[in-house]
RNA sequence: GGGCCAGUAGCUCAGUCGGUUAGAGCACUUCUCUGAUAAGGAAGGGGUCAAUAGUUCAACUCUAUUCUGGCCCA
């Protein structure tokens, strides 16, 4: 006996009572230990912040992260599952800042680091209980218990150690990133604030400064450029920043640009020939010493305009150079270098060995670097300088120009963008490794392998790993006060050989207390930086593990991860740090395959947003249709392949009406009807039925299993539920409702069994496979149906194989051939107007395919009860209810023809029916073109299409033909009012909520050709209806029955 | 500004190697069926396959450009 169910369940509710089951039984746990020994199945899970609560966008990976590690697990691998946390970064620090009022670094400063990095500290897990608790709900199974937090001492020892190993491998260096700056608040800016305070537009300085020639390289033998340095020629540059020129340290021209050498009076200029109008009234008159291209003028020595950095000539400084970047838009062609001020300038030096100066202090005032302003405010120093060139007579021309500049989001200042001190990972070196790591990386969709990865990869820069922040994991390179020299530091245990005290915590106000002694006696400090914490998100393979100062073995083991899944913006992130230090350290991958999800938008299409409330709350989706159905919602889109996914309460609906409660309503049958017959299944066994149903079901259950299976090794949500969906719906709406007399009034008793077994067997199956993506309901079912010596859950349970002596293939083939026919069949009697309550004598079904004839005659019973016709006769003579005409195959056909296809298609076309008949009958027919080529056609170049003779009650579809007779004898009417009679009867058990098995009384009435029907088909009445007596009288309170014309009076009770 | 993805019915999406009436589900209309079901069945309406140009005998499909949306980067 069955657990009775209840076919109105509260899903919601069943699944909060079976998290509390998996909790109280330990199964989570148990389904890792039951595999101890096993092969592991390795999953990294990305850590997230627990700043704010979880939202859609992480229910699509945390869903993803669930059901593969359940699929393993089945599949009888270890899986562990350790849920992360990222700890450290801006965002915290952002949010901080914001509840204490803090508004700069300044502000932190005032406050205080220490307190404000307690702040931080004691906040960033502050809703780790709901995410345990909403990710629960949602049936994820995930360590919260044995979980990593990046702000760990063990955790941030593994990223000292891998920033070592990468200072080792000599890939760590100092270098310099141009960033906006905010002299007033005197803090970097991100990009994100940058994107805050807009830009506006301001009227700028826009000078032409002269540039004397001094030298030429050796290696230039070009005659034309011999008497360059005859000190009265010039290149012209152009700025709009005057204050950076005492820092300028090259001129920077384009590869292939054109410029000119102009002869303007003694002197020479040099500029881009496109740009000569901007300098000259009328260019088309000036005399050109010679055209070059830029690259034809590289590495030329000019005169400082300067003395600041004078001295620099001798580290290659005060050259021409070349850049991409150069154009022709403005100026004069020749971009104006200072590689302290601008990220092109840094860039187009970086390498050249010229150093980067940056003469200005934390509020952007010349330092005494550059004695004739110091202390005077860049910005304000535009007009002394220009001043002092035109004097000095170089500056050449002078505008303004009116142009979008950035502006701090804070104070309103216009920002100043400047070298900032920075360390860098050297990417060159380990790009080669990284992409060999990409290709053998198995992408979901593959696309990202060599399209937004890979793209990204080929053009990856070298990664800046320093913030100028608080909050984060500390830099652990020291540097002597005295001699500069610098020092990476491994591990707790090499800061104490060197000297220092190894504070408990880490964090920067602990840390940056711990000196050293350098050898030159001088003292070495921390320096002020701390990580970027993708670093540390990316360093997490070993992090998580203490590596390599514990768990060497288990690290060794556990990596790369056989399996990761983000979302689409983790490309630059996760799946980005991830692989940067796998390759680097260990040239390998780090996850050997990726799925990557979409974005869920809201309904509107918009990005969810929750000052727009523009979409429901997923913990509510939960409590109103369950975590099941919101799981297969979003399981079941291509938001699994990296599109975006317009979350909408409705799709929930959906998936709920069209899988989970058919689901559920199948299972419900089974065990009410095992229930009345006292069934009880003691084995999946069902290799002996016979019945074709049974057979047909139970190799579509196969089917079931092999695609399911298929679609979970390809990671593919889609196409792992695409199946069950379809299964669902065959089940319900062809195996049961086909079978239900079977189970309720078979008078075999084996077939009756034979059905139970199968639809027990078939029940099993479908909830084992289902049981990753929806593990609630399939946990219920598998409760309830479950035999004696199987595990206590269903995900302790074994991934079903599929079962090849179960497989017919041409049985699946034939039931599709009956479901079309029963499908033309019912669409005929519609057309016809014969309501399918009403018997015929007979249906037709012509064709000319010996297989489809066999089949049809086969399962002849099947179409006499779903079209309710007495006979069904099947033959092959369908010239008298068909035309034929005649298609040409252009797949096949083009490819011979080519350019007369057109021709042949039009005389395929035409072809006569005795023409057809005879490729119908195998020969080949000839067909001439125009050009004189004949083709011969034959079944496999010409499509015969059969269309119903006009006037005919019959309807065809491809080779299959449907006709009905229409007669409708005496006989047949009676039975009809009959099956009209038996239908109201049972509407009306239903309506007195009679059980299915109670007995009945009837007392009927109505005309006398209804009591001449009843009399030939009372029997049928009793045994339809569980009828133990019928009465003809008419009853007082009778209800009324419709049959056809007429109306049976009708009248019950329980017996 | 650059890279990637997407644009097909009112909505959500399929559409194979380029091959001739462009499909499914939902929704809608009409009819029908029903003692497991919140269902099932039949018919119907609904399309400039984002746009333009090109390649081809043939383009939703391939190429180029443009437009729109999204993500990431600058």
């Amino acid at each position: 006996m069955y657990k009775p169910v209840d076919p109105k369940v509260n899903f919601p509710q069943q699944e909060e009572s079976l998290v509390q089951f998996w909790e109280e039984r330990n199964v989570f746990k148990k389904s890792i230990s039951q595999r101890e020994g096993a092969p592991e199945f390795v999953f990294y899970d990305g850590p997230p912040f627990a700043t704010g609560l979880p939202h859609f966008g992480h229910f699509v990976p945390g869903t993803i992260k669930d059901i593969v590690p359940r699929y393993k697990t089945m599949r009888g691998y270890r899986v562990e599952r350790r849920f992360g946390w990222d700890c450290h970064g801006l965002p915290v620090e952002n949010l901080i800042e914001k509840e204490l009022g803090l508004n700069s670094k300044t502000d932190i400063e005032r406050y205080g680091v220490a307190e404000f990095n307690e702040a931080c500290h004691s906040s960033v897990l502050r809703y780790v209980k709901e995410w345990r608790q909403i990710v629960t709900r949602l049936g994820r199974w995930v360590d919260f218990d044995n979980d990593y937090k990046t702000m760990d001492p063990d955790y941030m020892e593994s990223i000292w150690w891998v920033i070592k190993s990468l200072w080792d491998k000599g890939l760590i260096y100092e270098g310099y990133y141009i960033l906006p700056y905010c002299p007033r608040c005197s803090t970097v800016l991100s990009n994100h604030e940058l994107s805050l305070g807009g830009y506006k537009d301001v009227h700028d300085p826009a000078i032409s400064v002269r540039f004397k020639i001094v030298g030429v390289p050796a290696s230039n033998k070009d005659p034309a450029l011999a008497d360059l340095a005859n000190g009265s020629t010039y290149f012209v540059a152009w700025t709009t920043t005057p204050w950076t020129l005492p820092s300028n340290l090259a001129l920077a021209l384009g590869p292939d640009i054109d410029y000119a050498c102009v002869i303007d009076g003694k002197e020479r200029y040099i500029l881009a020939e496109s740009r000569l109008s901007a300098y000259y009234k009328h260019p088309e008159s000036l005399q050109i010493a010679w055209k070059k291209k830029g690259r034809e003028l590289a590495s030329i020595q000019y005169e400082p305009l300067f003395p600041y950095f004078a001295d620099l000539s001798a580290k290659g400084g005060f050259v021409t150079v070349l850049g991409e970047h150069v154009t022709t838009e403005d100026g004069s062609g020749i971009v104006h270098t200072a590689p302290g001020f601008g990220e092109d300038d840094y860039e187009v030096l970086k390498g050249t060995g010229i150093p980067t100066v940056c003469p200005v202090d934390a509020e952007c005032k010349f330092t005494d670097e550059v004695p004739d302003y110091k202390g005077i405010f860049v910005k304000d120093s535009d007009k002394a300088i220009m001043e002092r060139l035109k004097q000095e007579g170089k500056l050449i021309k002078r505008d303004q120009i009116l142009h979008a500049y950035p502006h701090c989001w804070r104070c309103g200042s216009p920002l100043i963008y400047r070298a900032v001190s920075s360390w860098f990972v050297k990417i060159e070196p380990i790009k080669e490794a990284m992409l060999r790591a990409n290709k053998s990386i198995y992408w979901l969709p593959a696309h990202i392998r060599d399209g937004r990865f890979g793209k990204w990869l080929e053009n990856a820069r070298d990664w800046a790993i320093s913030r100028n922040r608080y909050w984060g994991n500390p830099l652990p390179i020291w540097k002597c006060d005295t001699c500069g020299k610098t020092v990476c530091v491994g591990s707790r245990k090499e800061l104490a050989e060197l000297g220092g005290e190894v504070p408990e915590d880490l964090h920067k106000h602990h840390i940056d207390k711990v000196t050293l002694p350098c050898s030159c006696g001088g003292t070495m400090h921390r320096i002020p930086e701390v990580l970027d914490c993708w670093f540390e998100s990316g360093a997490m393979p070993y992090a998580q593990n203490h590596y390599p100062f514990e768990n060497k073995e288990k690290f060794d083991e556990h990596f790369p991860a056989d399996f990761i899944c983000e979302g689409l913006d983790q490309t630059r992130g996760w799946f980005y740090t991830l692989t940067i230090l796998a390759a680097a350290l260990f040239d390998k991958p780090a996850f050997k395959a990726c799925v990557v999800n979409g974005l869920v938008l809201a309904e509107d299409g918009k990005k969810m947003s929750k000052s727009m409330r523009n979409y429901t709350d997923p913990s509510e989706v939960m409590d109103k249709f369950g975590a099941d159905a919101l799981r297969l919602f979003l399981m079941n889109s291509a938001v699994t392949k990296a599109e975006d996914l317009c979350y909408s309460d409705d799709g929930v609906k959906e998936v709920l009406k069209s899988v989970i409660i058919p689901l559920w309503n199948a299972y419900s049958f089974f065990v009410t009807y095992a229930n009345i017959d006292g069934f009880t299944a003691d084995s999946f066994d069902c290799t002996d039925v016979e019945n074709p149903l049974d057979k047909w079901i139970l190799s579509v259950c196969e089917k079931l299993v092999a695609d399911v299976t298929a679609g979970m090794e390809a990671y593919d949500m889609q196409a792992a539920i695409g199946p069950m969906v379809e299964f669902v719906d065959s089940l319900n709406n062809w195996y049961i409702r086909r079978s239900r007399r079977r189970f309720w009034k078979s008078e075999n008793d084996a077939d009756k069994k034979s059905a139970y077994r199968t639809l027990y067997r078939v029940l099993r199956r479908l909830t084992l496979v289902m049981a990753p993506v929806i593990p609630f309901v399939t946990e219920t079912i598998y409760q309830n149906l479950k035999l004696e010596n199987e595990p206590e859950s269903i995900h302790l349970a074994n991934w079903p194989t599929e079962e090849p002596q179960y497989r017919n293939l041409e049985l699946e083939r034939d039931m599709r051939i009956i479901r079309q026919a029963v499908s033309m069949g019912r669409a005929l009697r519609v057309s016809n107007d014969l309501k399918i309550r009403q018997p015929l004598a007979s249906v037709q079904l012509i064709t000319r395919q010996p297989d489809e004839q066999e089949v049809l005659a086969r399962m002849e019973d099947i179409l006499r009860e779903e079209l309710n016709v007495k006979s069904v006769f099947v033959h092959e003579k369908e010239e008298d209810l068909v035309e034929y005409h005649a298609k040409a195959n252009f797949r096949v056909l083009g490819k011979e023809l080519g350019s007369e296809m057109k021709e042949a298609a039009a005389k395929i076309a035409a072809l006569d029916t005795s023409a057809i008949k005879r490729i119908l009958a195998g020969e080949q027919v000839p067909l001439t073109l125009a050009s004189g080529r004949t083709v011969s056609l034959d079944a496999s170049k010409v499509e015969i299409v059969r269309e119903e003779k006009p006037g005919l009650k019959v309807l065809n579809e491809g080779t299959l033909t449907v006709a009905l007779d229409t007669t409708i004898t005496p006989e047949l009417l009676y039975e009809g009012y009959v099956r009209d009679l038996i239908r109201g009867i049972q509407n009306a058990r239903k309506e007195a909520g009679l059980e299915v098995t109670d007995r009945i009384k009837l007392a009927l009435f109505g005309d006398d050709e209804l009591h001449t029907a009843l009399e030939r088909f009372s029997q049928l009445v009793a045994e339809e209806t569980l009828a133990v007596g019928i009465e003809w009288t008419k009853p007082k309170d009778g209800i009324t029955v419709e049959a056809g014309e007429k109306s049976w009076t009708v009248s019950l009770q329980k017996a």
